[in-house]
Order: C-alpha cells, then structure tokens, then sequence
DNA sequence: TAGTGGTCTAGACCACTAC
DNA sequence: TAGTGGTCTAGACCACTAG
C-alpha cells in the first residue's frame, strides 16, 4: 500500500512481462488502480505515462490502456563528442586536421542543406585517434552565409565539433546511419584496406531554420554501436 | 501567465537555444520560474524533468539547474517488425523461409548468449521482400532449452519474428549496429553483388535472464536508418 | 545544515473520443 | 454523452548534497 511511483511502474511492468495481461488487453483505469495500489491518481499517472513513453502501452481517452499487441522497441542512442567517446574508454584522444578548403558548395551538398546557388562552405578533412591509432574520419562542411565566423576559426588545434558545440548553442538534427566502402583516401587515413566496410554517421544540423553545418563520420573498420533496453 | 507545462518547456528550451541561458549556467530554481510563469511549481517540474530527461539540462538537488555544457545528443529509434517497416512505406510485404536447421549452439553463439556447453539451438534464415525487391535478410538462431516450442512452430508462413513477439510477452534486449561485407550467400539473397557494404543489426533477447534469440539482420545495400531530434 | 529538486496528495476541471 | 486520460493546483514532506 502507498506504493510510489516506481513501485507502481515495476508491479505493472511485472504483470505484462509474466503474460498476466497479455499484449491488446485492456488495463484497469487509473482510479481503479490507484485503488488497488493505495495511492493517487496521479501517482498511477505517472507511471503509466513513463511506460506509454517507453512503448509499453498504449493510452487514448475514453478508450482506456492497452498493453501494445507488439510492443515499439526503442533504441536510444547517445551521440557523445568523439573526445568523450575516446576518453571514456580510457583512451587517450588525439585530433589532426587533415584538410581545410573554401569552396562554393557542391551540388549534393546545396540540395541536401537547402542551400542557395552560390553558398560558400567550409570544408574540413579531420582525423580523431584513440591511443594513436585511427578511430574517426570527419568530413565537415560548415555554411559560411550563416557562420561566416568559422572562416577565422582555428582547426588546426581543436576539431570542429567542439567549436560548433561552443558556437552555436542547440540545433535541431538528421542523423543517420549506413554502412559504405572506404574508398582509397579513406582507407589511408584510417589505416585500413581499401574496399573494406565502415559504419558511417550523417548529420545535418539546423538553427533557427538555416542550415549550418553537415558532417560524414566514418568510424575504422569493425567498429560498433550498442545498446541496451 | 497561467502557463502549461508544454509552454513552460517551449520557454525555456526557447531562452536555451537563443544562447540567454549559456550552456553551463544555472537556470532559476524551480520556485522562482513558478512565479515568473505564474503557475504552480509542478508544473515547472515537469517541464524541466521532461527537458533533463531529453538530455538538455542537468538537475543536481541542492546545486540547481544547469544548461548542459556539451549537450548529450540522443537519438532514439523505432526498431519496428519488418513487415511494420515495408508496409508503413506503402511497399507490399513477401516473406520466405531460406533454410531450417537445428544444431548445437556455435562456440561464438553461446559465448554471445552465455548458454551451457550443448545447447541445441534451432537456426532460421529468412528474407524479407518489399514489393517483390529483397529488402532485408534475418539470420536467427533460438534457443531451444527455453523455448521448445519453437521446434514445431511453422516458419514457412511467417517470420520468427512475430512468433517470437506472440511468445514472448516481454524481454531485455542488447542491440547493436555495425558496417559487413556482403559474402558470397548473402549477396545471391539480397540480389546484390559479393563485396557490396551492408547495414546489419545484431540483437540479442533475455527473458527473465535466459537468453531466448539472437539475430543478424542485414539490410540490402543503401539502406539507412534514419531519424531527426 | 540549509537549499534544491523529487515525489505524493486530494481535488478539480478539461479534452478527447468511443459508443 | 459519458468515460477515460491529460493536466493543473496548493500544499506538504522527503532525499540528497553543496558549502
């Protein structure tokens, strides 16, 4: 009885699993449980909300809960700085830069970042390494009409990411991930053979409506991304 | 004043990305802004608990609030049945069994699994196709020492898949991501050529502790995932 | 130890939608 | 139109932790 929030979410989370409410059944309403569990409504609320968030359950008024016929796995993913990603595995990270241009941005660029006919990108080449070996190839290009500042920016020193992340405060992003071939530049930064597979990550940002920057992060052969749920 | 919660969040989100609360600096306390926005403190509370778990601001009691430094970008993906994902495209959805077999457990399955020295396991190899084109190949062992019943269930009409998720009311699962070679087998399924890169997703279940499945889904070559935040 | 967020309550009103 | 979830409130007490 006064059972907590947590409480109330772990005993509903037990009934599913154990198959004592099988998935499309209906859940008894939020009074009737908060009842059963001695506690507020609200308290019951809660609860529930979280598993209907975490693809549980599906709520709709007057309808009541159901526990979802096949339930909507989620993966969640962190997409931490490449210097976290490195440092939190004890590694010691080190960044190059391996190029750095200013051109007007190439057509799939334009088309992609909604760019107009002569938009002017910076364009960086960078490596990040993990105890000096190859760990990330970074192919930026950064929209000078909306961050012309970038222009004087510094790389040499420091990525790109982390003057980004200071500059512009939050942006909303696409991301997504594939796998592709490393062609033979791509092969020799991250020391590997040409024609072997990358996992690869693509994310454009925006603020404010404008397109700022797009990035190609192509991790060394073998790598992974995990998680759990 | 009077605000919702959504307002409140939107607010705040608001004064984050137009750089007014710098990442890093503390934000008011939660009695202080429930004053500003004129509405009453839970209200406030979950706007910012809804923001900390959305990874923007980091919430310490007695410390306060603050915009986090270098934001933890999540990505969250919806990892639908197959059958889910090509019907929601409009694409008409086939499903083929490509071979059947139960063995013993492979030495990097039940490492993988953690399953006893001679666990019999029963492996599956499916396609699934879009519109007649192959669209992705799922290579499933099961564990047979804990679903049994597996060993009689028919796979020739539908997937593993939606028997496992009519089965299993429930389960943890250990999910990852990574670039593969298209070998010989694979690339006569996928209807593509030997050496091409593909996306897989590997994913591994436990129900109550026992490993039941594993699975390496494999993608045809250009397949993304994809998703915004 | 004092300040902050974390949670609960009892009650209320509202918004949606199945019937 | 009635039943269900969605949200808000005013107040309370608790748990954690920085200083």
């Amino acid at each position: 009885m006064k059972a907590t929030y947590r409480e109330v979410k772990a005993d509903i989370l037990c009934r599913i699993t154990k198959g004592q409410w099988a998935p499309g059944s209906l859940i008894p309403n939020e009074v009737e449980l908060a009842e059963s569990y001695g506690c507020a409504r609200a308290t019951v609320n809660r609860a529930m909300r979280e598993l209907a968030d975490d693809g549980l359950i599906e709520r709709r008024r007057k309808a009541g809960t159901r526990v979802r016929a096949s339930p909507v796995r989620q993966a969640r993913f962190d997409i931490p700085l490449v210097r976290s990603e490195i440092e939190d595995k004890g590694a010691e990270y080190r960044y190059s830069l391996v190029s750095r241009a200013i051109d007007e941005a190439p057509g799939w660029l334009r088309a992609r970042l909604q760019l107009g006919a002569d938009a002017q990108a910076l364009h960086l080449v960078c490596m990040h390494y993990a105890n000096g070996d190859p760990f990330q190839h970074e192919d930026r290009w950064i929209n000078l009409e909306v961050l012309p500042q970038a222009r004087d920016a510094d790389f040499t020193q420091t990525g790109p990411n982390e003057w980004l992340v200071a500059t512009i405060p939050f942006s909303t992003a696409e991301i997504s991930f594939s796998a592709a071939l490393a062609d033979k530049e791509l092969a020799d930064c991250l020391a590997c053979e040409a024609g072997a597979p990358v996992f690869t990550i693509e994310r454009a940002t925006w603020f404010e409506g404008d397109a700022n920057t797009f990035v190609r992060l192509t991790y060394r052969p073998g790598h992974r991304m995990t998680t759990r749920y």
